[in-house]
DNA sequence: TCAGTAACGCACTAGTTAGTTACTTCTTGC
DNA sequence: GCAAGAAGTAACTAACTAGTGCGTTACTGA
């Protein structure tokens, strides 16, 4: 007769180091990386605190994962867009739709983010990973712009880093700070109301930007 | 014969207390809420940790009293640009360019108000003081495009409110993200020249977004 | 001038916190 | 089937950290 297996959990290495670093994107999102606290994470990832040391070898070589991580998974999603397909006006709406909608879902991308930049960007300056991706990135944008152009329907001469910049941040901001704006501007920036329009002002803002 | 005096420090509340939410501006804006040690704020100030405790009752009232502070400061500082003397037009780019140049000069207000949202703005929550001060902000915007659909030169139907985070938004993001967006698009942003071109790009969007 | 009060300072504490030591248990290549 | 290394655990530590108890010193008003 079998007995199933009770207490001592089936050893697993890369469903442990998963659950660790599921656990510390949570944490360090949460708390930032001063806030975060190394007990917590190894609980929430039902982990030995022993493994995150085992595994990643400290708090900020931790901190450091979870922010390649999190950047190679926006870069692969925007990959998946297939904006080439797409004519220019509807491909630059959908990333501006998409990039929206990514910051809604994954709302631990944005503070971590701002992690990161508190830190003056010193956990990610060796990844050449993310430089490829970024490239690729700006050349799918780069791309958009000049089919719009030869098109005749955008204008010429527009920067893609620029563009992109600006098409995150008029997101990105108004998620960010969306508890001090509700605050300050008397109206609930989460309501869906609030949610539809702005993403349509963002969109708005995109189109006259760049359209002839 | 008169001796200078040297050792106990000649006693001024109002000084200690300046100097206490000075150096606390700065650590919480380097570090964060959880990132700041208060011992520190203390030895910057160069008075007792004691005194912290007396004037502002705690770490995170001290924070608080941070926060209200920097608010006050951009929104009397946005009073004092007289916009409405100004052309519509030239209000409006004048309020780019300032709200700009005023993220370059204090760069501890950007960091501040990721800090207060990271905590999900709970430490602004009661401060009657700054709701008043938005209201009279949002106004001054809502009077410069009413005056511009009036002049013919902007288009109708514009929400103030959105074109304010628009605008905070296109250089707050580029600012605070300075360090990883340098690292990800290889440039530097806050070489002289990138520095000019992104103001003029936001110019630019702002101009396309509410021009007839 | 002097008592009362506000400003200031020292030294301490109770509780955390990142990281480690020393060990047991499982899995796998041979 | 077994040696060796990998996965996992518990208990510990040294350093730190927010907050305090309590005494001292300088102003101020009556």
């Amino acid at each position: 007769m079998r007995v199933v297996e009770e207490q001592p959990r089936a050893r697993d290495a890369n469903a442990t180091r998963a659950r660790i670093l599921a656990a510390a994107k949570s944490e360090f999102a949460r708390l930032g990386l001063a806030g975060a606290r190394v007990d917590e994470i190894a609980r929430h990832a039902c982990a030995n605190k022993r493994m995150i040391y085992h595994y990643f070898g400290g708090k900020e070589d931790l901190f450091r994962a979870v922010l390649v991580e999190a950047y190679l998974d926006i870069r692969n999603a925007e990959q998946e867009l297939e904006l080439g397909h797409l004519p220019p006006r509807e491909a630059l709406e959908r990333l501006v739709r998409f990039t929206w909608a990514y910051y809604l879902d994954n709302p631990e991308f944005i503070t971590l983010v701002n992690s990161a930049n508190l830190h003056r960007g010193k956990h990610l300056e060796k990844s050449e990973r993310l430089r490829t991706a970024s490239r690729r990135f700006v050349s799918m944008v780069q791309e958009i712009l000049d089919r719009g152009v030869a098109d005749g329907v955008f204008r010429p001469g527009i920067d893609p880093v620029q563009l992109n910049i600006t098409i995150a941040a008029i997101g990105y901001y108004y998620l960010t700070n969306r508890f001090t704006g509700t605050i300050l501007f008397e109206r609930d920036f989460m309501e869906d109301k609030a949610l539809e329009d702005r993403l349509a002002f963002n969109i708005d803002t995109v189109l006259r930007l760049v359209l002839a």
